[in-house]
RNA sequence: CGCGGGGUGGAGCAGUAGUAGCUCGCCUGGCUCAUAACCAGGAGGUCGUGGGUGCAAUUCCCACCCCCGCAACCA
């Protein structure tokens, strides 16, 4: 079976940060695992780059909005590069390619789209029209300005047409939305009717042109939300093979659920074309406790934790602090904690105490082995397939913890049967080191190397603590 | 009545209608192969408050209190 996985794309408007980071992580290790696994994958990021916003940061560095774009950009795929994360393609919502097949999918979505005469209050900060309840003394509740009534002719999807089939899609299980909470909220949010959505602006200059009216730019989140079927040859031969064919997944945090579980669906539908399998929605995350913001100045840089711990370190670090799916917080001295107990003086140390006393005569493993790495295993298939990764990586350090047992109550360095007993040991540790592979895939190299020639080289250096 | 998450041993979290578990820390002991690591045992909790249903509730129901996230540049 194929399978295309894709995290959103960001925007160009912020550096990576670690909420960037974790989704486009877990979509690498998902990835991983399901090569492995023998299957075909294609994994698809990028980066979202039209909108007025980003023509006014570009503007204020004094850019191009283009030639902004392009450092950003290249940015993102940077910070990719240093945490080991390989994508097949990586979009960007500025190439040709992707312009040519927004364009080709709004004709084919002509049926569903009309157009509407719209009066608002514009707020020119926000870039986007207020509703009379949202204001604030008739100003703006963020920049304190009275919006300006502007009356604009903007194109709209005929969302309403939709609604009823989406979620007929989500209640017969044909489009996974994971994990419960976030299928709840699809459902409810369709229960409230929502309204047809716009899908042009007259004001922006810094986008796709629309193809009807070409005064008109397409709205951003319409355009990127293509991304998808742009990237895989939307409109040529190729489409079918990665979007028919296979498995769509998408992976995404639960603040553009809306627009992923409800639009998204009801566009492909729109348009004649399948829609995704399964959409798995992961939570916030707060730093310390505090919710991560430019203002408190806590924003985590994923890059320096990489720096700090190395690049299976951040890996490790990044996804082993609560599950997948869940909301949670990351503290800074927990990561020094759990590097230190899991990946210095758990694997690391394993594998040292292990190969320190490694011969060059290797035995068949012991039936008990046997069982014992079967049964970690068995357990990790099964997490990995419901995409529970932390859960996956609980397991692991289960049979790490086996192993150091197995050591204290046999002892080896004493023992008769030394030789089945490292022996053993090394079995279960070349079972590690294939297992933890998606999650520390340079580490696993090591260890498999160490391995071969029996020498032990330092894993993961402990760390001081600070205190 | 905006939406959502949560309040469990020192810290961070699991969990279930019927002797309360995990990780880290702490104490004691063991071991010496290892990255001052590893193993065993232990101390430590009236499971937010008040009611209700049950033979039995931390677990179900109701009310209340408190914390946090989204709604505000940002996954």
């Amino acid at each position: 079976m194929k399978k295309l996985i894709t995290t959103p794309i960001y925007y160009v408007n912020d550096i990576a940060h670690l909420g960037h980071a974790y989704t486009t992580l877990a979509a690498d290790v998902l990835t991983r695992f399901f090569r492995e696994q023998g299957e075909q994958v294609f994994f698809l990021t990028g980066t979202d780059e039209h909108g007025a916003k980003i023509a006014e940061s570009a503007k204020k560095e004094g850019k191009d909005p283009k030639e902004f774009c392009d450092e950003k950009s290249e940015l993102f795929k940077k910070t990719w590069e240093n945490l080991n994360i390989k994508y097949d393609h990586f979009v960007r919502t500025t190439d040709e390619k992707h312009e040519k097949a927004v364009k080709k999918f709004l004709e084919n979505l002509k049926d569903s789209i009309y157009e509407k005469e719209y009066e608002g209050l514009y707020c020119t900060g926000c870039e986007k029209f207020l509703t009379e309840k949202e204001l604030v003394d008739g100003l703006c509740p963020d920049h304190k300005k009275e919006p300006e009534k502007i009356k604009e002719k903007n194109y709209f999807f005929k969302l309403k047409d939709y609604l009823n089939k989406v979620e007929k899609l989500i209640e017969s299980g044909k489009l996974k939305i994971e994990p419960d909470f976030a299928r709840k909220e699809t459902l409810a949010l369709l229960k409230q009717d929502l309204d047809d959505f716009s899908i042009s602006r007259q004001k922006v200059k810094w986008g796709i042109e629309f193809p009807f009216d070409k005064n008109q730019t397409i709205y951003v989140w319409f355009e990127a939300l293509l991304n998808y079927v742009s990237s895989i040859g939307y409109g040529t031969d190729e489409f079918n093979e990665w979007w028919d064919d296979a498995e769509i997944v998408h992976l995404l945090a639960k603040d553009i659920l809306k627009f992923h579980t409800i639009y998204w669906p009801a566009i492909l539908l729109a348009a004649k074309q399948k829609t995704p399998d399964k959409e798995f929605i992961h939570g916030f995350f707060t730093v310390d406790g505090q919710k991560m913001s430019k203002t408190i100045g806590n924003v985590i840089d994923p890059n320096d934790i990489v720096n700090e711990f190395g690049v299976d370190g951040a890996r490790y670090l990044l996804l082993s602090q609560f599950p997948f799916g869940q909301d949670g917080d990351f503290k800074k001295e927990k990561f020094i904690e759990k590097y230190n107990s899991d990946l210095a003086n758990g694997l690391g140390n394993l594998v040292a105490r292990v190969l320190k006393l490694a011969t060059d005569k290797k035995l068949e493993p012991e039936k008990n082995i046997l069982d014992r790495t079967k049964q970690t295993r068995d357990n990790y298939l099964e997490y990995f397939k419901d995409f529970k990764l932390f859960e996956v990586l609980n397991e692991i350090w289960k049979l790490i913890a086996f192993c150091n047992e197995y050591i204290d109550k046999n002892k080896p360095w004493e023992s008769e049967n030394r030789e089945q007993i490292i022996s053993n040991l090394l079995y279960a540790i070349s079972e590690i080191a294939f297992l933890i592979e998606p999650f520390l895939p340079e580490t696993s190299e090591k260890i498999k190397k160490q391995l071969e020639n029996n020498k032990s080289i330092i894993l993961f250096k402990r760390m001081l603590s600070i205190t």
